[in-house]
DNA sequence: AGATGAGGTTAACGCCCATTAACCCGGATG
DNA sequence: CATCCGGGTTAATGGGCGTTAACCTCATCT
């Protein structure tokens, strides 16, 4: 047996998982070569089966944890439950935030490349992303009693693809850095969440009597 | 010279496109072959290139396309220039909507596939994007004075990922009805907008009182 | 020291797929 | 009537790429 356990700092498939994620955020499943993925870690081409099936494997392996993890941490931020729904609400959206931030090109390949799995995986990932809209849904409805339940759901999914926006952003420098993004995004998913129910609003119910030029 | 101009319905070329875009839409730009595109308008495999120079070409034309009208259609309704800024972001707010819920393929290929570009095309979706974008940014600032131009841009970014996330929803029957998703999808997205100034929300600042049960 | 196995390497195989070649047909043109 | 030519067809070509085969080389264990 062993007992190294700790081969350098993140163990092999980690960092091909890593650089994997990244490439085909990039340009595709389809797009990026194993021989690519290979050269991103410093191995060439087929070096990569002594540590993964085959390229599918990787994106699966890619997709479950992304999902699992981030149900995961929505289960625990609602466990852990705040004093009020309010601030498990607020718990969620900082989590999810984080993620969009830290973990963009994961983000990116979630919902891209979720239809290149084989349909075992596929259903799993599947159904790891619907509890975790259940579990917003849930915590959404306790905070805004008023709209259905279908309307929630929707307003979730919405919320996500706002928060989920950041890898669409252009080049750096024309936008906020890290922690006024987390801010202003935090923001904007309290808004939109607020806005869920209420009168069919024309654009001046919200607009706060400005003026402008 | 030919006097014909109405072949049948749809000029063959746009069934093609439309076709093509729902099939890259499903399963990406190198997940679907030539022949599917053939077999989906009854022709098989290279009849194709009677109409288009390649399969590129057909996703550049796409993408163009799309960006063009959707620039097109902004400029229109700021042109025609409401009483208000309100009013004028109302109307850029619906025709976005009414987009993404009416070609919803198109906007899934929008912004999966623009890196399988040739260099100028994407040169070129890339500055009609941002043309389109700093026309909302423009409308969003006047309606909402406070916040920073990179605050308000990013705000837009993040805005059309909400309004963009009907592709990602799941089985229809869950969900609301196209009329009552628009009015939805209108509210939340003022909903945000109204969000971007401030102070750090934490949660209670928002939740009008509802008592609900 | 010798065995072993984890982790690489390069070469070869085979499939998929975009594109091209070569050929065909029916209707408008003149 | 002969001629084009728009719009198809199938067969062939060629490259890219995932995967497998065969072989190599250290650490580590006995």
């Amino acid at each position: 047996m062993s007992n190294a356990q700790a081969p350098d700092r993140t163990s092999r498939r980690e960092q091909i998982l890593k650089e994997a994620a990244r490439l085909f955020a990039e340009r595709g499943f389809h797009g990026v070569g194993v021989d690519e993925i290979g050269a991103a870690v410093g191995i060439s081409g087929p070096g990569l089966y002594r540590h993964f099936a085959g390229k599918d494997a990787m994106l699966a392996e890619l997709l479950v944890g992304i999902s699992e993890r981030l149900l995961a941490g929505g289960r625990m931020r609602v466990a852990e439950g705040g004093e009020s729904p309010e601030a498990v609400l607020d718990a969620l959206i900082d989590g999810h935030i984080d993620f969009a931030l830290d973990d963009r090109p994961l983000i990116t390949v979630h919902d891209r490349e979720l239809d290149r799995l084989r349909e075992a995986d596929r259903k799993r990932v599947r159904q790891l992303q619907r509890q975790y809209v259940e579990l917003w849904v849930e915590v959404v409805r306790r905070v805004h009693p008023g709209p259905s339940e279908s309307q929630a759901r929707a307003a979730v999914h919405a919320v996500f693809g706002l928060l989920n926006s950041t890898p669409h952003l252009g080049r750096p420098g024309a936008l906020p850095g890290r922690t006024e993004m987390a801010e202003l995004l935090h923001r904007l998913a309290l808004g939109a969440f607020g806005a869920v129910a209420g009168e069919p609003v024309t654009g001046e119910s919200v607009g706060a009597g400005v003026p402008g030029a």
